[in-house]
DNA sequence: CAAAATTACAAAAACGTTTCTGTCAATGCT
DNA sequence: AGCATTGACAGAAACGTTTTTGTAATTTTG
């Protein structure tokens, strides 16, 4: 069922009938009327390829999932949600979501896989997720003169898109609650420190310290995935040093339950032994034992942002300069975190 | 830059180069490595565009991404790993994932919305998820000749491709061993019955008990949402009843979560006062207290067995009723569960 | 009232491929 | 030698749109 079909059955020119379909003003409202009229009728859909090839886009967003881990087999579950959301935004626009895979973590291959994307004209428009300190897929998507938005900020002197959540604020939040309870030893179970978001956090318990004056203990920073397995294994070795820190926030519900495992596993009482503090405010984090004192974060909600900011973007209703979204940071208090007792002290 | 440029450039026709770069046999094996090798040179990628409006294919598999509640906020997170999956194989076949949003569960725009989507001509097959009893999308898919894989099987009368999980032997293994137990009043957190798994799942779980001439009370089998919210809720409702289940299989790890809250609430230790069993071996059931005994579900391999599938299929190397992978059984004994004790009995 | 402007449509080129058909030389066969 | 076959390439149409340009008829303007 081609344009030139309907054309032919309306008794009017293929030109007519794409302008008529396209609100193109040269032409009468009474002939676009009964154009659309028929075209639904006989369920005419414009061929997307043809429409590719002719204007030069694709109607399609592209977004690559990163691995979580150097395993390369697993996907970080808040894709889902954020794809969710600005697969939301997108499609009442008429874009599609376009999704490729990062398979290895390699830099290298990465560039080439970027610019193979973007060169091929795959997508109209990249969101661009787990920003780096320094990513040069912001460069390159700037050079090709791609229209795109970070999940996540960066360094960078050029101004550009993002939307992110206030990382340094949640981990300010996070630390200072901590102070107030007494704490001092608070131990930090941050994530790979490549990434922005993990930067961001630091400063943000780095600032919770000076902002009263103390200094944060730098040994208690440690590093790692976000997982439950990475959690759990740096717990443990927090746990055996003496003192042990009385404390802990993490960068992620799932770092804070194998946290708390790991606590477990020497007795210790999450919540009155020993204070910690998710991230993420997940599902089960309310449910588990304690429940999970941690800071809220709405992916969906975040993808939402995202999807619009594309959006406006492609239409060219805002400047890359001109979109942020800073997600606003609650702390959600549960039971997992209290006063320093004076047993731990 | 156009095949047109890369021809002149060659002292070739345009005919020529396309024919040497898709792998014609009517072209010299000399020239078809002297176009490949400077086609490399300069960067020439063919425009995905005029090649999906000539050639009526898309390179791109679609997918829509169901709500995982009434909300149409969330989405399931298990669709990461699977996505994951599928695009690590499909990708290397030069094919891309499509991702829609369904954002309303109303089964008449969902006819429309995968209607308009099989006809659009935007992929060249389909991943159907979260396959009911009886799913009309298998019906149009069918009928539209477009191909597809179910991740998740249904009643059809006509042989379909489909990957699963072993869901009936699953509960079948879960409820065997708490009959091995001595358990009898076993109850199960079910999923909606809408969906074939929990049919599945339910025959399973039933069998168990008729393989050893004992019949299960189906007023301790609920239906719900596979969340942890949902498995607080249903499994208070059954504690509060008189007599209490002494056992509780769940349809996911997260409802298990729920319920093992729900029983927390009660005073009630699980593992030793009442068993619960899982289902996904979720990364948080072997750090939750006390650590989950559950059913091994990798969704990221079963992603990848579907991309096979899928590659295999638009290839026409194998026939839809030849594509059958049921992901194997395994359980994971930990303990949250145990032999009945002589209190709860 | 003639010229200019506007309205509403049509013709045709173009986007960058793929593929069908054609051609010419070289080779094989009887 | 004469004819059919094969090998290696070229020409040209076609895919279904969008958009530039063109053109009648109608309306507005000085």
């Amino acid at each position: 069922m081609s344009i030139v079909l309907l054309a032919k059955d309306l008794g009017l020119s293929v030109s007519t009938v794409s302008r008529a379909l396209n609100g193109y003003t040269d032409v009468a409202e009474s002939t676009r009327e009964r154009v659309s009229a028929r075209a639904k009728e006989i369920g005419y859909r414009p061929n997307p390829g043809a429409r590719r090839l002719k204007s030069g886009t694709t109607s399609a967003v592209g977004v690559v999932l990163p691995a979580a881990s150097s395993s390369g087999q697993v996907v970080d579950a808040m894709y889902s949600s954020l794809l969710g959301g600005v697969a939301n935004e997108i499609e009442p626009a008429g874009y599609h979501l376009l999704a490729m895979m990062q398979t290895r973590h390699d830099p290298v291959r990465e560039a080439a896989f970027y610019d193979n994307f973007i060169k091929g004209s795959w997508v109209d428009a990249l969101l661009i997720v787990r920003t780096r300190v320094h990513d040069p897929r912001i460069e390159a998507a700037r050079k090709a003169h791609m229209p795109f938005v970070t999940y996540g900020r960066t360094e960078s002197k050029e101004p550009y898109a993002w939307v992110d959540t206030d990382n340094e604020k949640a981990f300010h939040l996070a630390a200072t609650r901590l102070l107030d309870f007494g704490h001092r030893r608070i131990a930090f179970l941050n994530g790979p420190e490549e990434y922005y978001f993990a930067q961001l956090r630091h400063r943000g318990y780095i600032r919770a310290f000076t902002d009263r004056g103390l200094t944060a203990d730098s040994t208690l920073i440690l590093h790692g995935e976000v997982t439950e397995e990475s959690g759990h294994v740096l717990c443990r070795s927090l746990l055996i040093r003496n003192p042990a820190p009385t404390a802990i926030v993490c960068a992620t519900d799932a770092m804070a339950f194998g946290a708390i495992a790991a606590c477990r596993e020497r007795g210790l009482r999450v919540g009155s032994d020993i204070s910690i503090i998710g991230y993420g405010n997940s599902s089960a984090s309310a449910y588990c034992h304690p429940p999970l004192t941690t800071v809220e974060h709405q992916v969906f909600e975040n993808g939402r942002h995202v999807g619009q900011a594309l959006i406006r973007l492609l239409r060219k209703e805002i400047k890359p300069a001109d979109v942020h979204y800073l997600e606003p940071v609650v702390l959600v208090p549960r039971n997992s975190d209290g006063p320093l007792s004076a047993t731990s002290a």
